[in-house]
DNA sequence: ATGCATAATTATGAATGCAGAACCAACACC
DNA sequence: GGTGTTGGTTCTGCATTCATAATTATGCAT
């Protein structure tokens, strides 16, 4: 949940053990470290050539936003997902985001609301490649948290995101999807220029069953 | 976030940095350590009679809750909450627990309502001591949240009302608030019995609304 | 051959050691 | 008198070392 204020800039560069797990991140959502596997401390620490102390603690941060599981004497183990965990998990992305739509279709500067267009429009451009799409999806979902203003909901999101990524079957991969997710989107901005806070929400709601359904 | 299983009983128990954290968060929550003070790692490792390296892989973990706050070569405080904050993660604890209590009228059993029922029965019997039904009111939130039944929000939960302690001007510690909290407790376990979600959601968000307008 | 006890190996958890960054104070200089 | 600089001290961050629990392998008895 660690509520930062913003990444630190370059300036007084980040602890080791955040660079470490960083990452461990990476590796996770490449799957280079694959859900349900045990983390060999050792070789990692060798593999990034650093010692097992910046390890071990960067291995309690991924465990405190999930990713990681910690058993006692037995090491970490890359946090599995089950079927029920993903729809709790989208239940709740649903939950704050769409009332984060909600409050920003109320409450938003018209600067904010040029500014969310011009993600939504990158996403428009986007629709061909997976990889551009997906980033530029997270981009604008995480701009509308921004815009909400509400730093302890972007953090729980953000941390609530991360595990979502472990999960293989992601709704965005399923055929068709793309296109019916940008739609959903669309209409989103639309209750959004047109300042309906109610339509934000369900519209943001119906967004995440769609995905839900998907992903199932 | 760590979505733990449940506290791994007695047996096989529980990592040193785990009972280190714990001690750590109850001397928060005791005001031992202040919001905002520096934590001086060599002098409470010296207290506990243990090294710095389990101490920090647990204020490594109280950072993630976001009970404390990282500097880059200059060690941890522990986090001070703002007005701004405490809005923000009351808002948050509404949003989620009004969720819960939707879920829980609609679909509860009728041994589970009934336990809420115990639970509450607790509450109205320790109006008396402060302590005591501080006690039982989180044991009843987080009971609803049981019954609801999603993991990550009472993981969730969990963690935010950890926060909320850092707060001074505890709702509850206001002059007839702790009435009206009851009243309110009283009014939600009618919806929950007459099988009304949107009642139990609406009822539970306003009891959130009435304790933040206690609190600030 | 199978099961159990015991020894050897391996990895985790914790303590200790060490280099360097941040802080504080005294002093010089403007 | 105030500002900047330099030396010393302290504490953080990381590496290394050590102890012990868990796991595997080995041998013995049934």
């Amino acid at each position: 949940m660690a509520v930062v204020d913003s990444p630190p800039p370059p300036l007084a560069r980040r602890a080791l053990y955040e660079e470490v797990a960083e990452r461990l991140r990476q590796q996770i959502f490449e799957r280079a470290l694959e859900p349900g596997s045990w983390i060999d401390e050792m070789k990692l620490a060798a593999e990034f050539g650093i010692s097992r102390t910046p390890l071990r603690e960067a291995l309690k941060v991924l465990a405190a936003e999930g990713l990681v599981t910690m058993k006692v004497r037995r090491g970490a183990y890359v946090t599995e997902m089950s079927r029920d965990d993903v729809r709790q998990v989208y239940h709740l992305l649903g939950l704050l985001e769409s009332d984060a739509a909600a409050h920003v279709a109320r409450h938003a500067t018209e600067a904010q609301r040029l500014w969310l267009q011009q993600l939504h429009d990158r996403l428009e451009k986007q629709a061909r490649h997976r990889e551009a799409f997906f980033a530029a999806n997270e981009s604008f979902h995480m701009g509308l948290l921004s815009v909400a203003g509400n730093r302890w909901a972007t953090q729980l999101v953000t941390d609530l995101r991360k595990v979502m990524k472990l999960n293989r079957h992601h709704s965005l991969f399923k055929q068709g999807r793309l296109a019916d997710s940008l739609a959903e989107h669309r209409a989103l901005m639309g209750a959004i220029d047109a300042r309906d806070g109610d339509a934000a929400r369900r519209l943001m709601l119906d967004h995440f069953a769609s995905g839900l359904e998907a992903a199932a």
